[in-house]
DNA sequence: TGAAATATTTGATTTCCATCAAGCATGTCA
DNA sequence: TGACATGCTTGATGGAAATCAAATATTTCA
């Protein structure tokens, strides 16, 4: 399937789209409405790609409304999470930036509105604001270590140890509450955390026999006991 | 130990440490010379730590002569190598653009020196030259793209076919000989590739055994297939 | 609503690889 | 040079988690 059946355009593009983004809204009103006018807006239905391994782009995406799951495939074929992208995060930075292809799938997860900006216009923004280069710069290094994080989990924590610290990552150091929510499918969890549904299941129910957590509902999880949890 | 003690200033900042540096290599000759001013020179024998993980840090730090081992110890302790700096790399942006402390260790693997800049002059010099943001921009979403990709290959390959890639990897697409050398200790490369030194060379051995590499030296291998390296 | 599709749980089995242990090789420096 | 340390290889074992399979629960949408 082309992507060019599974993108709608908006029309007129919405000021959400750049007064919500990190990377923008720093700036004062009047700039953003000069980066408005320089943005498309796309929506797509739950299920279609904004983009797929292997295409060139020149666009950085920038997610408006929705959420994207961003996946690869690895040599072998299999699926791996990587990130989920919620409104004000953007993806496509190392086709545009290294105009190279993409190497990730993203996906919309729901109905899904993004923005996009051409490497042209982004340039001449990034000339005339250079603070949004250090807001990307920001961004990206944080990604760097977000990534790598996640990749010594995998070689170092046991499968058990990457669930309880996904789970501790979900509420976060300022917890009022000590319900999570997970905000993907067990599916999706498990390929995150490099395992599959079926043992995240049965871990899950170790760490609930162990009364460190309690599970609410399928996707509602009460953290009992936090300081045990990343002890294990 | 302290850091103060393991790093010896230079003296005058060496030309090679800008000119050396994709980042900034793509500017005349006045305009390096400018930035050479900025720069710190600093130097350190095998062993000493550039930074800790914890440290506050502002200044990016880029490699001369010699090379850093980036690594990271997980929640439970153990030691992950992220990866290796070579000379005209640079590392310590997550503590510099986000003005947090480093999550990563980075030290010398050989005699070696880095030069220094500080976020304000960094800051001053992105003003100046947009062109060198869109260098750090490159170099940071390739490296998200190869955390991303390593990740990827944890969670989905096997160690056999994670060692067979590295291989590969190394051989790169332009491959005029068919022999490797390996830039890492054994234990160092099990540690990359998420195993243990026994692992890798039992892997090694049954490589060997099927005709896919023949070992020159202890760290020479000649790759005989790639093909069906790739194919495990 | 109810049937079909999809997700989740549970169980049984197998596989891969880490760990522990010991022997061999290589390098180092007193 | 030789003794010690360090690194590499090989073997034996155990354990964690993938896979295969089947039953149950939940969601979707006609």
């Amino acid at each position: 399937m082309d992507q060019r059946k599974d993108k709608h355009n908006c029309g007129i593009s919405h000021k959400g789209c750049i007064s919500l983004v990190p990377i923008f809204n720093h700036l004062d009103a009047e700039q953003m409405d000069e980066i408005m006018e320089t943005v498309q807006s796309w929506s797509f239905k739950k299920g279609e790609l904004v983009y797929r391994a292997g295409e060139k782009s020149d666009v950085l995406t920038i997610v408006n409304k929705g959420s994207l799951r961003i996946y690869r495939l690895s040599e072998s074929g299999k699926e791996q999470l990587v990130r989920v992208l919620k409104p004000g995060e953007f993806t496509g930075e190392l086709a545009l930036f290294n105009e190279t292809v993409h190497e990730n799938y993203a996906e919309a997860m729901e109905p899904t509105s993004v923005c996009q900006i051409t490497r042209a216009d982004l340039q001449a923004l990034l000339v005339k604001y250079p603070s949004i280069s250090l807001k990307i710069l920001q961004e990206l290094s944080t990604r760097v270590d977000q990534s790598e994080t996640q990749a010594a989990r995998f070689t170092t924590e046991s499968t058990e140890q990457r669930l309880a610290l996904y789970l501790s990552d979900l509420l976060g150091p300022d917890s009022e509450s000590s319900i999570v929510t997970l905000p993907l499918t067990k599916k999706d969890l498990a390929s995150y955390i490099g395992t599959t549904p079926e043992t995240v299941s049965r871990k899950l129910k170790e760490l609930e026999e162990a009364n460190l957590i309690e599970r609410i509902s399928s996707s509602k999880i009460k953290i009992l006991d936090e300081d045990k949890l990343l002890f294990l």
